[in-house]
DNA sequence: CTAAACGCTCACATCGACGTCAAGGGCAAG
DNA sequence: CTTGCCCTTGACGTCGATGTGAGCGTTTAG
């Protein structure tokens, strides 16, 4: 499969497969002509590469984590075990942030609705 | 008090305090000389504000919404209220995102412990 | 064979929340 | 009055993921 087609099985733009690429998150084969070849199992890299940028990850983070995956070796393994971990720390308090930020807005969305209905009784 | 003590108040540096009454998030009064001044209820306000911020709303979005919490107005409202339910929707789909993308996470770290693990025994 | 559609690299543009620097004014203590 | 710290506005710089366009080769359908 060529990059078109990776393009839109994962919806990534063939810039944003480019740039993967170049930041180390994605590998991929030439063909003679020097076009990028991909197989089926990229299109589950993306998604995972997508989900991990989606989650606020640097691509520099990704890149430490993510070519664990591929080409296992002891060093860059316990390397990664750490990033991971600190990823996930950080993906968990964000999620609290988040959450807190939920709450404030549903007071702020009670406050209004309060607000409108006693105007509508005015 | 001066923007100094309500950005140490609120760790908010004096450029982004700036910023936010720049992009409506933030209302001061002014002292002769043009120098602003704030009381004690803006340091949650800019807490509200830094909260909003951190949950990856835009100034816009907020400006949106928090404006109606002061000069409460029938039409702003009800706009607000729209505002105030989609990115309700929008933080809740994130959040759903991040857990997502931690539970990848979850299972890479699973999936290399094991690997160091194996290579242990070795 | 030719045109359309696709691919390549290089490089500049964008956006949003700030940092930072410049040039200047305000105000208290020595 | 001056030293020093706080304040003002304005403008340019930053970073990261991606858009966009130029200029050029490749593959495919008619």
């Amino acid at each position: 499969m060529r990059i078109g087609e990776l393009s839109a099985r994962t919806g990534a733009s063939r810039r944003s497969l480019r740039y993967y690429e170049q930041q180390g998150l994605l590998v991929s084969t030439r063909s003679p002509s020097g076009q990028r070849c991909y197989d089926d199992d990229h299109v589950q890299r993306v998604a995972l590469v997508q989900s991990f940028l989606a989650a606020g990850m640097s691509s520099r983070t990704i890149a430490q984590m993510v070519p664990c995956m591929t080409e296992p070796n002891m060093d860059r393994a316990r390397e990664a075990l750490t990033a991971m971990n600190q990823e996930r720390n950080r993906l968990s308090s964000t999620i609290d942030s988040l959450a807190a930020a939920r709450a404030a807005l549903d007071h702020l969305i009670d406050v209004n609705r309060n607000f409108l209905a006693n105007a509508a009784d005015d």
